[in-house]
DNA sequence: GTATTTGAGTGTATGAATGACACCATGTCA
DNA sequence: TGACATGGTGTCATTCATACACTCAAATAC
C-alpha cells in the first residue's frame, strides 16, 4: 500500500500540476487489561523501520472522511470495530517519513478489553500485539511522539468528560470503575470521594444486580447513564 | 495556485501510483478592535464560491511543516507576521472542496490590533477585512464550521491558559486586559474577582508607570509575566 | 463453625477557592 | 468647582476539594 514515488516525472497514474503529500490516520486504541493501561500496536514487515511496531494506520481513501479511514484502517488491520474515536492531532514534519512526504491525523480511542480481545493481525501487518504504555517497544516513524501526546489528552480528558466509559463494559462495580481511572491516571484515588463524585454528577445508574465475587462481598452493578456519548463535566 | 485536476490520467506533472489529496492549511486570525472580536477574512477572486469570504491559508509546501505553512500563507495573504497560532483541528470531509479533495489543517491566531493593522491583501487574495464574529459575511467552503470550533476552543482557552496575553500590548492595564476577557468570552466579569485572579497567579508585572487617559484617572500599567509564552493554569 | 481474608460500602470536618457585593480616588473637561 | 469616567480596593458567605477509619458481607482455610 505505501508508494514511494516522489516528486515530478515519477511513473504513476495519478497526477497533479503541484505535488501533493500523501495523508494518513495512525490510531492509538488503548485498553486496561490486568491492571495496566495498554496500547495496541503492529509489527512493521516491510521497510522504512521493518521490525519496528508502529500504530494501526494508512492512506486515506479519495471519497473517504477522516474518521472513516481511521475506522477503516482499524479494522482492516487489527479486526477492532465500532470504537470511540476522536481526532487528537495532526503531524505533519516533512521529514517524519522517508519514503515521501506523509501527513498524519492521528486519532485515540479508548475501548473494553472484551471488545478489543478477538484483535487480530490483518493483511498489512507483520504481527499485532498489546503493550503497556509505560514498556514500549521500539516505534517507527514519530509514533513515540504520537503516543505521548495520546497520552497526555487521554489523561486530560479523565478529569473533565465520561471518556473513562469507554473503557467500561455494560455492568461494572464502582470499585472497577476506580481502578480504571486509577490505572489511567497512574495514582491512586480517595475511595469515598471518587464516589462521591461519581453520584454527584449522577454519571451512573445503579441496576439493582450484585456482582458474586470469589472471596469478598458482592458488589453493586452499575450501567454509565449516558454509555453512547463523552459529556463534558465540571 | 489553485489547480483542479483530479483522478487518474490528469495533465500533471507530479504523479502518484495512488491518489494523494490535496492539503491546505487555514488560519482562523483573531484580533479585538474597538471592543469588539474580529476575524480576518479574505475576498476569493475566482471560483468555486467567487465573492464570498474564506480564511486565509494555502497548499502545504513538499518541504515544510503544517505550522511554517501557515505563518507562510498568513504572511502571503495579509501581511501579517510573528502571531502565536495552535494548531485547531484537521478538516478532512471529501466534499469540503468541489475542485479535488483537500484536507486543511486549520490553525487560529489572536494578535494585538498594532501588529496586524497593516494587514494588506496579498496577490492571492481579491481583498481582505476585519469581521466581527457575531457578524460574518457569507463563507465559502466548511470556514462557517472552522470558525465556530475556533472561538469555541479560544474561549475556553481562556479560563485556563494565558493565552488572553498574545492579544495584548507590551504595555497594558488592567482594565484594558479585563476588557479583552469580557469581549471574547461575550459576558461582564467581576472588576475585584478579575483582578483578584490575575495576580494570584502572578500573570502580570507592575511597571510602575501610569497611562494618562482623557477624562479620568490614570492607570497603572502592566505587562505580561512571560509574554513568549502561552502557559496552562489552575 | 470459627477465624481470616478481601474488597464493599459509608460521613464528617477542615481548608481552599469562588463569587457576590459598594464605595472612594484621581484625573479631565465643561 | 462640579460633573463625569474609569481606577482601585476587602470582606463575607458559599461551595468545592481533600483527608481520613471503620464496619459489612461473602468466601475460604483451618
Amino acid at each position: 500500500m505505501n508508494d514511494t514515488s516522489k516528486g515530478p516525472s515519477s511513473a504513476g497514474r495519478y497526477c497533479y500540476p503541484h505535488p501533493h503529500p500523501a495523508v494518513t490516520t495512525d490510531i492509538a486504541l488503548f485498553t486496561i487489561r490486568d491492571g495496566r493501561l495498554e496500547i495496541l500496536l503492529v509489527r512493521r514487515a516491510a521497510p522504512p523501520h521493518a521490525g519496528a511496531w508502529a500504530l494501526p494506520g494508512g492512506f486515506v481513501e479519495p471519497d473517504e472522511c477522516l474518521e472513516d479511514c481511521a475506522l477503516r484502517e482499524l479494522a482492516e488491520e487489527t479486526g477492532v470495530k465500532g470504537v470511540y474515536l476522536e481526532q487528537l492531532y495532526t503531524f505533519g514534519d516533512p521529514r517524519r517519513d522517508p519514503r515521501e512526504r506523509v501527513i498524519s491525523v492521528a486519532y485515540y480511542a479508548l475501548a473494553p478489553l472484551q471488545r478489543v480481545a478477538g484483535a487480530v493481525a490483518g493483511s498489512d501487518a507483520a504481527a499485532l500485539a498489546w503493550f503497556a504504555v509505560d514498556a514500549l517497544p521500539e516505534l517507527a516513524f514519530d509514533h513515540g511522539a504520537v503516543i505521548a501526546r495520546a497520552l497526555e489528552r487521554l489523561r486530560a480528558k479523565l478529569d473533565y468528560s465520561t471518556i473513562a466509559f469507554q473503557v467500561m463494559p455494560r455492568k461494572f462495580t464502582l470499585g472497577e470503575l476506580q481502578e480504571v481511572y486509577e490505572t489511567i491516571l497512574g495514582e491512586a484515588l480517595d475511595k469515598r470521594n471518587f464516589r462521591k463524585r461519581v453520584q454527584a454528577f449522577g454519571l451512573v445508574h445503579p441496576l439493582g444486580e450484585m456482582r458474586r465475587a470469589a472471596g469478598r462481598r458482592p458488589a453493586a452493578l452499575y450501567r454509565a447513564a449516558h454509555p453512547e456519548r463523552v459529556d463534558i463535566i465540571k
